[in-house]
RNA sequence: CGGGGCGUAGCGUAGCCUGGUAGCGCGCUUGGUUCGGGACCAAGAGGUCCCCAGUUCAAAUCUGGGCGCCCCGACCA
């Protein structure tokens, strides 16, 4: 393809704000351009790119004997397309009404996928089966950030296995887990498997397929020894405290205008893990008590896990007044009465605390739980950095990744619930077990970006490139290395090489910034000195390395880089 | 949904406090010189100052309302 008859639009810089630097860069270098909130335009770069990552998501889902199909949903797009209005996706995502806007969205794909399931699959002998696709998604994001890493429109493949047994549902997963490893190595983009939380979706192991970057949203925690789990997932070990032998009777003592801990680490120059921190909530109209160890803190998903519901809230200091019959800064556990008391398991067979008496400006020491007050026990705290690893006791990192896919195990709750059954060999129904597996595809060209750039550009690896070359000629105003340039174009383009040819009238200076900053890894130059000894230039992007070849033998040094 | 900021030429912005000719950089057009790391000189085109209402002799500027965008948080694939 020639510059001057593609559409890239102007290069231009963007402010520095606090974008992730892979969003400027797409920016800058033409590959997108913001259409409205949320709403990118892929320009014919990006475009070639993403492209290029489906190409090879295909490849890679083939490999596991996956079959590729299409399902159509009722989606902005199409809802813009058949209403011919330029601004229907915008009115479509500013829907107020709930129930509008997931009547747009239509129902979700696993439901779908059951559905079909249930209609086509009726033997054992046509399992396993693998269907994916490739697919434009629609988000109603209440604020999309970061680029391109949080979008209202996106690309997601999205597959769904169907087995008779867990053992079936363990090899698919397994086999979605390696195509998803080649698929990211492939793309050039260094990720780590991690443990994740199944949320909403149900079902009992999923993984995610992070790309460490400090772009990223997730929090990770990381081991020495392997151990990585997203941090609403994460365990660790808990650093040991010794409490004081003895089992003296809880005693109230004065702590006027004491309201943290730290309040009272100062106070009683005691350790903040020897204390109870107690936190009131509110779920599903209900109080609950949570305990957690006072140098802890609590995660509100693990606490979902615990209750059973999403549905909470932090309770008003009017609340934990009425329940505790004290201010908040001095609530603890004692003395409550039909409440449900939710405690970490940090604080089990612990003695000899310090907590809330539920009297303002007053604590107890000598708290023993189990002895003084009864409560359910559950994993209800947050990794910190530090943490010892529960596997091999090192310390675990705490760091920032993107999601780039998330594998789940689905087991069988949207098959149960919809009868989606096959009979087996001894001719009795059975019922599905499914998993679902997602990538984003964007943010693969993202995380891509993010881990490939410096201060000029970025530098994508070959394999996802828009271009796998770019042949810049400096001076198009000399004929006759302009009509060496032409030469080697066609040349190119006969060896099937995927060329982006330079041919406006620049300043070598413009033109070779521009290359840079596009991310083709390799720069065929032809300019004025080298031209007169018959030799041509070849740049390799990311390691800015030049080497003179002759102009007859380019090509094929080009053909053996590519090829390497 | 809560908090903060912003809306002026294609892009980035100054001017607003203290009302009175709308300015700068980049880009664009034309001519010339230049041509291996974002050239220079000269001439030029380009604006409902987000919208509506109010105050005023006079509003980009002051007041009220609306719309849009960005950032932080909450929520969530």
């Amino acid at each position: 393809m020639r510059w001057s008859q593609a559409f890239i639009p102007t290069l231009r810089e963007v402010p520095a704000e606090a974008e992730a630097p892979s969003h400027r860069l797409l920016l800058r270098a033409g590959y997108i351009r913001q259409v409205s909130a949320g709403i990118y335009a892929h320009l014919m770069l990006a475009r070639r790119s993403l492209l290029k990552i489906m190409q090879i998501i295909r490849e890679e889902m083939d490999a596991i004997g996956a079959q590729e199909f299409h399902l159509p949903v009722l989606n902005p797009a199409e809802l813009w397309r058949e209403s011919g209005r330029w601004d229907a996706v915008d009115v479509i995502f500013k829907f107020k009404d709930r129930a509008q806007h997931d009547m747009c969205l239509g129902i979700t794909h696993e439901e779908e996928m059951t559905n079909i399931a249930r209609s086509e699959l009726r033997s054992y002998k046509q399992l396993p089966q693998i269907w994916y696709q490739i697919q434009e998604k629609f988000r109603d994001e209440p604020r999309p950030k970061s680029g391109l890493l949080r979008l209202r429109e996106f690309f997601m493949k999205d597959s769904y296995s169907f087995d008779i047994d867990e053992a079936g549902l363990d090899a698919s997963y397994d086999k979605h887990v390696h195509a998803y490893k080649r698929i990211c190595e492939r793309c050039g983009v260094r990720t780590l498997y991690v443990e994740a939380f199944s949320g909403m979706m149900g079902g009992s192991v999923s993984g995610e397929f992070t790309a460490p970057t400090d772009a990223g949203e997730d929090s990770i925690a990381v081991s020495a020894c392997g151990y990585a789990a997203n941090l609403e997932k994460a365990i660790s070990a808990v650093t040991p405290v010794d409490d004081p032998a003895g089992d003296e009777a809880p005693e109230a003592f004065p702590t006027p205008g004491l309201k943290t801990i730290d309040d009272l680490v100062r106070f009683t120059g005691e350790s903040p893990a020897r204390m109870i921190k107690t936190l009131v909530y509110v779920a599903q109209s209900q109080p609950v008590v949570i305990l957690m160890r006072g140098d802890h803190t609590l995660s509100e998903i693990k606490l979902s896990t615990a209750l059973g519901t999403g549905v909470f809230r932090p309770a008003t200091p009017e609340e934990a007044l009425k329940l505790h019959g004290a201010n908040l800064g001095s609530l603890g556990p004692l003395g409550l009465t039909g409440v449900r008391i939710l405690a970490d398991k940090a604080l089990e067979g612990r003695r000899d605390l310090i907590a809330g008496a539920n009297r303002d400006d007053t604590h107890l020491r000598h708290v023993a739980p189990g002895r003084d007050f009864k409560a359910e026990y559950h994993d209800l705290r947050l990794v910190a950095a530090g943490d010892p690893c529960v596997r091999c006791g090192q310390p675990l990192e705490v760091i920032k990744a993107v999601e780039l896919g998330h594998v789940f195990k689905l087991g069988r709750r949207y098959s149960e619930a919809m009868h989606a059954t096959v009979l087996d060999a001894s001719g009795k129904e059975v019922v599905l077990v499914m998993g679902s597996y997602g990538l984003g595809v964007e943010r693969v060209l993202t995380a891509a970006v993010e881990q490939n750039h410096d201060k000029d550009g970025m530098f994508l690896p070959k394999s996802i490139a828009p271009f796998e070359v770019i042949l810049t000629a400096a001076n198009m105003d000399d004929t006759k290395l302009r009509a060496a340039a032409e030469e080697l174009y066609a040349e190119l383009q006969r060896q099937s090489i995927d060329v982006l040819f330079d041919d406006r009238d620049e300043r070598p200076g413009v033109k070779f910034k521009d290359a840079d900053l596009i991310g083709v890894p390799f720069r065929l130059t032809l300019g004025r000195r080298t031209f007169e000894q018959g030799r041509a230039e070849i740049f390799v992007r990311a390691t800015k390395q030049a080497q003179e070849v002759k102009l007859t033998e380019a090509v094929q040094v080009v053909k053996q880089q590519l090829g390497s």
